[in-house]
DNA sequence: CCCGCTCGGAGAGTGTCACTATCCAAGCAT
DNA sequence: ATGCTTGGATAGTGACACTCTCCGAGCGGG
């Protein structure tokens, strides 16, 4: 097909394709003429989880650029694109590591890592934002000690095992690594999205929000 | 103290202070002489808990106020406030009604509530994220039905239970509903960085990633 | 062959956002 | 008195994700 039928099918206007195509997030075209491209069913996916990312996933442009370059190389092996791939999708950004905060974060985090039976020598991409997001609670004097934590990360440890069960029930290889990508993206607004409501919920089931009780005195929780 | 105390005390520079105050993010100081005024320490604490969700809960200024604003209208009760507040947090931009994609996650979420028991005559405003996530995971053609979501929305409900006991122990009412946002914002990196964490973990519980193995054979995994 | 059309490519421009730099007049400190 | 700091206002900056405009090359009907 051509950029407008692409544009028409995927509802992105060819001015953002064409910035795609320029900033290498979709690959080019197969040249028909010299002035002429053909586009496939192949790069409507890709531009379409390319837009995912992007205005779902609120993953910025280079970064997709990035993450989408380990995905297609194919001179890595999967594990090796994969862990490049989730490695480079976006983090908090670090702070001043002489701060006491960070330094006393990153101790509670290396005791969760073993209270969860992680092995901390492995350096975790994602290890840095933790850090970042504890040391900021500890600022503000909100509890973050490893056994608040603690039920977080185990949750999180079943939520992997349900992700990747998802990944694995993908076909092939290649789109099992897009699929790993868009699912660990893709998945994040979901799993906020549903704790926002599940707060609403927990918080009726707990207060009686709908009209009834003392705001100003919150009801003893009825379970602890 | 002066904005200059203000200013070291919490590492952010003065000029980006006058910016808050300028856009409401923080209250006035009390004005001593005709051009100074003094700042305290619940300045101090507003300014880091503004901090913190621009820079880790990556709230747009814009939402901040509004977010800010309601914890701070003592005109309505502790749950108009709250109810105000964390809806005001962001969200994902909704999407073009009339998709098929969007009406079928909206069927999708409906059906989600009624087996979580969530009553979906009640209006979540992070609903309507929901739906936009669903929508786009459903035109990537990957796994977004009620049972696929199911077990997110069974931890979502287990992590409000955890979420909400930290809440009600913080102190009182006003630092609670602070409390409120500042936990519901600045878990979100936490839970997400574990949840990336533990996809690490578990696929090398599953795949072996680290040398030995065959990677297409899934080991048994050592240790549930 | 001609002529209006569309196509793809490239560079510059736009709007938003979160600051940040510059000015300025009014004090406070010495 | 005077130099320096303070707080307020205005304009500028840099990053980002597009979006606009232009261009020459073709393709297609007459």
């Amino acid at each position: 097909m051509r950029l407008a039928e692409l544009s028409e099918r995927s509802g992105v206007s060819t001015a953002t394709i064409k910035y795609y195509l320029r900033e290498g997030l979709l690959p080019p075209g197969e040249r028909i003429t010299a002035t002429q491209s053909e586009y496939g069913e192949d790069h409507l996916r890709r531009l379409r989880l390319v837009r995912a990312l992007i205005q779902v996933g609120r993953v910025p442009v280079a970064t997709a650029r990035e993450v989408l370059g380990a995905v297609d190389d194919t001179a890595l092996d999967m594990d090796e694109r994969l862990g490049i791939a989730v490695g480079s999708l976006p983090h908090q950004t670090p702070e001043d590591p002489d701060d006491p905060n960070v330094s006393a974060a990153r101790e509670t985090v290396e005791g969760l890592l073993g209270e969860l039976g992680w092995p901390s020598d492995r350096s975790y991409p994602a290890g840095e934002s933790l850090v970042t997001a504890v040391a900021t609670l500890r600022r503000l004097d909100y509890p973050c000690d490893v056994a608040s934590l603690l039920p977080y990360g185990r949750l999180a440890a079943e939520l992997a095992v349900s992700d990747l069960d998802m990944i694995a029930a993908i076909g092939t290889p290649v789109t099992q690594l897009e699929a790993a990508v868009a699912l660990t993206v893709l998945y994040e607004p979901v799993l906020l999205s549903l704790r926002r409501m599940a707060h609403a919920e927990e918080s009726r089931r707990r207060y009686s929000t709908t009209g009834d009780g003392d705001p100003d005195v919150p009801a003893e929780p009825a379970d602890g």
